[in-house]
DNA sequence: CCCAGATTGTACCGTTCGGTCAACTTTGGA
DNA sequence: TCCAAAGTTGACCGAACGGTACAATCTGGG
């Protein structure tokens, strides 16, 4: 059999990179393929179901990396020492992730696109167990379990507003100093 | 002189409605003829420029707004029980403007998408003048100057984010639930 | 009533879109 | 070494894009 000169694997960075900065209707077949060398032909051949596969496969990428890095861990807590460190975690994996807001987040791209309707149940399932897992995490750190949800829902959509925001004014410094007082409301110091 | 049928005052509601829904490469001439019942002759009546000055007239009309009813309101302010009462309203109205979280923000969809790059400076121009004037504002409400600024920040991010959350999550709810506390974050009772 | 001109619907333009396909290149086992 | 299979390419396709041209229609002052 025949050795694979890219790997579907190798591409999808270079995919979710490009969804991120176009959107899914910005970034055409002909961007995709300029930035991944790649002819259309071996685009189809990686992703027969076309752009909308690609972005599907992008789309999954991005949550396995949430449910393992962030989303697993939240709910894995127990007692309030745990608690309060996966918290931190996610706040400094947030922060590394989107690069200190340079990066997009592509659920988010994709929520405010027309792209939103073909993966409405995932991308809602991504904020979804985001939001129950930190409220999970976050009672486990002392709060009341409602109100543990309210500043879950405070954080994950100031997360994402700050990164909307720091693209919007061309200030990635912003989304650090956001993410920073997000952190002090979850009531994790350093 | 004929008198003029439709106005270009009356088609750009429904503009805003259809960027704010599709976005801007979603929004399709076809799309906005057939929502604005104008056949491409008459759009292009209106506006000369095409799609683009479309999208430069809602977003005029957008400005124009949040000038008028938030912005120019949070500056006013000199004395403490005005600020408190100034940034009661603009929540106010914002909760009524983004229809409780069922309407998304037009400059944030902008910033998103691939049309943000002629329209930079404004989109930058708008969110930085709702931070500055928020700051100025929770200024005079008796936050210390440095932390007003990061308040408003947070609240003008928190809000995008929560337009966006509420949008994914489908849950219009959401969005008055962080206004809520977002309002309460400024120090405003009620 | 009438007509200059503003407004309108639509056929049409070139371009670009996502997607297809047959020819060509590369691969690894026999 | 050779070949069948897998991978790759770029020309090509119909559809839809944004935009233009123009004839038909409506308007209101004279």
């Amino acid at each position: 059999m025949p050795r694979t000169i890219a790997e579907r694997a190798d591409v999808l960075p270079v995919l979710g990179e490009l969804f991120r900065r176009h959107g899914y209707e910005g970034a055409s077949l002909a961007v995709i393929a300029k930035a991944t060398g790649l002819g259309k032909g071996s685009l189809y051949n990686f992703f027969p179901g076309g752009k909308e596969e690609m972005a599907a496969a992008v789309l999954t990428n991005v949550e396995e990396w949430f449910e393992t890095n962030l989303f697993t861990p939240l709910f894995a807590v127990t007692d309030r020492v745990g608690a309060v460190a996966a918290v931190a975690a996610m706040v400094t994996a947030v922060d590394t992730y989107f690069r200190s807001g340079r990066r997009m987040c592509l659920v988010g791209v994709f929520a405010l696109g027309d792209v939103r309707d073909p993966f409405a149940d995932r991308i809602q399932g991504y904020f979804q167990r985001w939001i129950d897992g930190l409220a999970h995490a976050l009672a486990r750190c002392g709060h009341d379990p409602a109100d543990a949800r309210g500043i879950a829902e405070e954080v994950v959509a100031g997360i994402q507003g700050a990164l909307v925001t720091a693209r919007a004014t061309d200030d990635p410094a912003l989304f650090t100093r956001v993410l920073d007082r997000l952190r002090r409301r979850c009531g994790v110091p350093e």
